[in-house]
DNA sequence: TTCATAGTTCGATCATAATCGAAGCATTAT
DNA sequence: ATAATGCTTCGATTATGATCGAACTATGAA
């Protein structure tokens, strides 16, 4: 018997311990890699893989594979609103916990990721892109719409030239520092291009770093806000 | 170890399929007793009655002793909600089920519950004054506001005469048909009297029918609204 | 190529807790 | 008083699943 009626399933996959630490390290809206939450959940990597799995078959979880990692975020709003619930009646008698802090000053703010905009920068853009209706997200896939043909012509991008290469021209790409979605593809090419363009920034010799004028950061900010 | 963080805890308590069978039954606002719910998880009533307790110390239902009955219902709107929210996640890869219907005709719309309303008007009573902050409950009391009074009196109901009894003025009670919380205390007799005054309704012989009449009906609903 | 890092899969162990029989307690009915 | 109903507590059984060691796969680096 044992016939797992709608909620149990999900109510036993939070249940328990190791699983609902992954969870609740999940709700800062990173992406963390498999590693990283077993060390969160105090367990070992192969548990934690099974755990994963569990999640991830349950749809509570997403998947990204980029490189050799694999990165891990909630699915969507809907479970963080879950997981807040849930949190706000525990707080009826329970306690909370406190969460790690970043590390890393310049390069957590603006780098380049291959040849695109990473960062807390590069995060902005691609929320604020994504706030304003100018980018769409359809499953795996990025979309620009038609009021952001418009934003991005009159921003000094061509957008003709990015049409004609195959691959998709907006792609959203996760990267450590902020572990959030960022924009890529030839769009978030053109994008850095265009603030080098612009003066807003410059590369810093050697290094990753993005280097925005204290002017630059203005506009940039005034830009793209959220 | 096993250091139970927050979410885990109540998420566990859900997690079971029998808890959740009766999370799920008490969802529709009704108390339900410990029979009750051992039927609708499909489990002996020793079962039953361990996950009744746990739910209990988990703050997640409250119990009402009424007689020899124990009536269980949720603890508040809170866990309704995150109850709701759960059921949201499930449904998108699940699938719900459905409740079993009522039966009894007139006694269910209203009757005599020893000296006052109860049934379905002896409801729409209760919730209609608590809408409108006539009355507030106070963990297990239930108490007439300032707005309150002065409605129940423009109403001509005399206050001042059901003062001085030494028992509280308002009570919630809990029937069996529609299971949920109605008024009652002296206030709630006062109620049902100044019915039976304005010639809204009439008792019926011998039965606990409360019959009231179209026009009677018609001016309850106007003057208890939700 | 070889090595290292990141992760999954398999298998065995072990602990938790769900379950129910039996007995106990409390409240109402007769 | 005695019986019956409604429910809880105790105790033993059992099953589920969390855990980790070890072996395997895949990606990237030297």
């Amino acid at each position: 018997m044992k016939e797992g009626p709608d909620i149990a399933l999900i109510g036993a996959l939070i249940g328990d311990p190791a699983r609902a630490n992954m969870l609740t390290a999940l709700m800062s809206g990173k992406a963390l890699t498999a590693s990283e939450l077993a060390g969160e959940a105090g367990v070992t990597l192969q548990t934690a893989s099974s755990h994963l799995s569990k999640l991830e078959t349950a749809r509570l979880i997403r998947l990204r594979k980029q490189g050799r990692h694999r990165y891990f975020s909630l699915s969507g709003d809907d479970v963080g609103s879950v997981l807040e619930a849930l949190m706000g009646l525990a707080a009826k008698y329970g306690h909370t916990r406190a969460r790690t802090g970043p590390k890393d000053p310049a390069l957590r703010k603006a780098r380049v990721c291959y040849n695109h905009l990473a960062g807390e920068l590069g995060v902005r853009l691609y929320d604020s892109l994504k706030k304003h209706r100018h980018i769409r997200e359809k499953d795996d896939e990025v979309l620009l719409t038609d009021a952001g043909s418009v934003f991005v012509r009159s921003f000094g991008i061509d957008i003709t030239t990015l049409g004609h290469a195959r691959r998709p021209m907006c792609r959203s790409c996760l990267d450590w520092s902020a572990r959030r979605t960022h924009m890529a593809g030839s769009l978030g090419i053109a994008f850095l291009d265009r603030f080098y363009d612009l003066g807003w920034a410059k590369r810093v010799d050697g290094s990753r770093v993005v280097s925005f004028s204290p002017q630059g950061e203005e506009n940039f900010l005034k830009t793209f806000q959220l």
